[in-house]
RNA sequence: GGCGCCAUCGUCUAGGGGACCAGGACGGAGCCCUCUCAAGGCUCAAACCGGGGUUCGAAUCCCCGUGGCGCUACCA
């Protein structure tokens, strides 16, 4: 255990769109760096240059970005450890790599990558489990594999005890063993001079002074390498926290088949930054058995690393869905209908309102529409359809089908005759608020000896062309007097 | 195959020897409310992977099985 200021830090690779589990580390680092006032650094790891994708670094930094996780060193922002890309960092870890020859812990390895597939497959074929095979340990074996070698540049290996074991401590699993022969010699150094992660890792940690590491748990099977390779270059070990996968409905690793594996993706489908966070935030750690919905600033006073899952944990879309749409009724109005006009302003195509709806879009106005509607859609563009006839200036266009309903399919009449009824009661109503509307025409359909239900069906259809929409009155006061009768009257023509 | 991790309702989880005929939430079913749709309220169905121990007592501790997942690269 240590007592030192608590450093973690985000190490993702930029080899494409950073993936939700490492997200949700990026939470649980985070919390914990609040937590504690400690400083929490984004680290690049971008030593695979056969993977590197260019874009990638800036949707590490937008995922982050949107999910209010800001970083106290790393990109953009530099600090005392600088750079924060390994791949400028070289020379730390051939310094490293120099070291360990001379003390014995590693080797230069010359054997060819042909060889050791062949090595491997042997293996495979006698059942062995594949491993290296060790030759280049010894000078002699050493000195053949070079000559096969030709001008090709040697890879530093680690060099793994054959005996004994290898105590790795997690902070959430205890202490878990490993036999040292089931151990590999590790490469260390790639013959292109790039460092692999586990010489990089052990290096920057120990570098960036950082406290604790929290992985997933894919990296558990090479805790006990990580551990060796601390041990010999004498660094102080971080306190280690593996945590569980996040799987999809199928149990497996959440990947691209599963759908959306991005936040980003999440951020485009109208998710609420909010709600992703508290989502991912429990997925995998716990408050108490009852909490669901929490603020970033209780996760930060409540956050502990005790209280994380070891169990892989399924991503459930349904509750996220659920949360966000607790998220859309719960925030000020005002930032959910700022959020709202970002998306209604857009271009059609894109999820916006029909082009003839004038943009920009009115704050004020749309802020009064917004409480109707939060209460009926889960995820931010599912609004526009709910919301769009507020906006059109030329009214809507109900199908005579549509306004007819079942009720009226076969009393076209009688619809027609309710509806200019409703009309002239609406050109009477004094004082245009919703109770005095809700009055009127309670009081319409009696005198007409209709069901209320039956009437503001037909209304709601004439002024929304839509069966499902947010409540009549509260509606109508909020479109006004001058644009609901022009939208009955169209509707008693239509008839 | 070898090694490792994990194991409570369909899902996220609480629980960590007696408070548990196992609690909450999502989802599902039903009822209520109701101008549509939602939201809300109430109710219901739904789980301790199996077997052995330890113990007066096990969801909880131990062992074995089984299952799921991961790792087994000059990727991270």
């Amino acid at each position: 255990m240590t007592n030192r200021p608590v450093r973690v830090r985000l190490a993702p690779s930029p080899t494409g769109t950073p993936h939700i589990g490492t997200m949700r580390q990026a939470i649980f680092d985070w919390l914990l760096a609040r937590k504690t006032g400690g400083k929490f650094v984004l680290r690049i790891e971008d030593t695979d240059r056969n993977r590197f994708v260019p874009t990638a670094l800036e949707e590490i930094e937008a995922s982050l970005r949107w999910l209010g996780l800001n970083w106290d060193e790393g990109p953009e922002v530099g600090g005392p450890h600088e750079p924060y890309f390994q791949s400028e960092r070289l020379p730390l870890y051939k310094e490293a790599a120099r070291k360990l020859i001379a003390d014995g812990h590693a080797y230069e390895c010359y054997c060819t990558p042909e060889r050791l597939d062949q090595m491997r497959a042997r293996q495979r074929e006698l059942k062995e489990p594949p491993h290296y095979d060790g030759r280049c340990r010894t000078e002699e074996g050493r000195a053949a594999a070079k000559a096969e070698a030709g001008d090709r540049r040697p890879v530093v290996r680690f060099f793994m005890p054959d005996e004994g074991e290898t105590v790795v401590s997690d902070f959430v699993r205890g202490e878990i063993t490993f036999e040292n022969a089931r151990l590999d010699d590790a490469v260390l150094l790639k013959s292109d001079g790039f460092p692999t992660y586990h010489l990089a890792m052990p290096v920057d940690d120990h570098e960036m002074e950082i406290s604790h590491v929290i992985r997933n748990e894919e990296w558990l099977p090479s805790a006990p390498l990580h551990r060796r390779i601390f041990d010999a270059l004498g660094y102080e070990l971080p306190v280690f926290v593996h945590t569980a996968s996040i799987l999809g409905p199928d149990r497996s690793k959440l990947s691209k088949r599963h759908g959306a594996q991005s936040v980003l993706e999440y951020r485009d489908a109208g998710y609420l930054p909010e709600a992703v966070f508290n989502f991912l935030g429990l997925l995998g750690w716990s408050l108490d058995d009852k909490t669901e919905i929490i603020s970033r600033e209780e996760f930060i006073q409540h956050f502990t690393l005790d209280r994380i899952q070891k169990s892989p944990g399924i991503f459930n879309i349904e509750k996220l869905n659920w949360m966000n749409a607790e998220y859309m009724r719960l925030m000020p109005v005002e930032r959910l209908a700022a959020l709202l006009i970002e998306w209604l302003e857009r271009p059609e195509s894109e999820g916006g309102l029909p082009s003839n709806a004038a943009r920009p879009l009115d704050f004020d106005y749309t802020a009064r529409i917004v409480p109707l509607v939060r209460e009926r859609v889960k995820l931010l563009p599912e609004a526009r359809d709910m919301m769009a006839f507020f906006y059109l200036p030329d009214g809507v266009e109900p199908d005579p089908a549509q306004l007819l309903g079942k009720t009226f399919r076969d009393n076209r009449s009688r619809a027609q005759l309710l509806l200019s009824e409703a009309l002239v009661a609406a050109d009477q109503v004094e004082g245009w608020s919703h109770e005095a509307l809700e009055a009127a025409f309670r009081d319409l359909a009696t005198r007409m000896d209709a069901k209320p239900g039956d009437l503001f069906m037909l209304m709601r259809v004439a002024l929304t062309a839509r069966t499902v929409a947010p409540p009549l009155f509260e509606t109508m006061e909020i479109i006004g007097k001058e644009r609901s009768v022009e939208r009955l009257r169209v509707a008693v023509n239509l008839l």
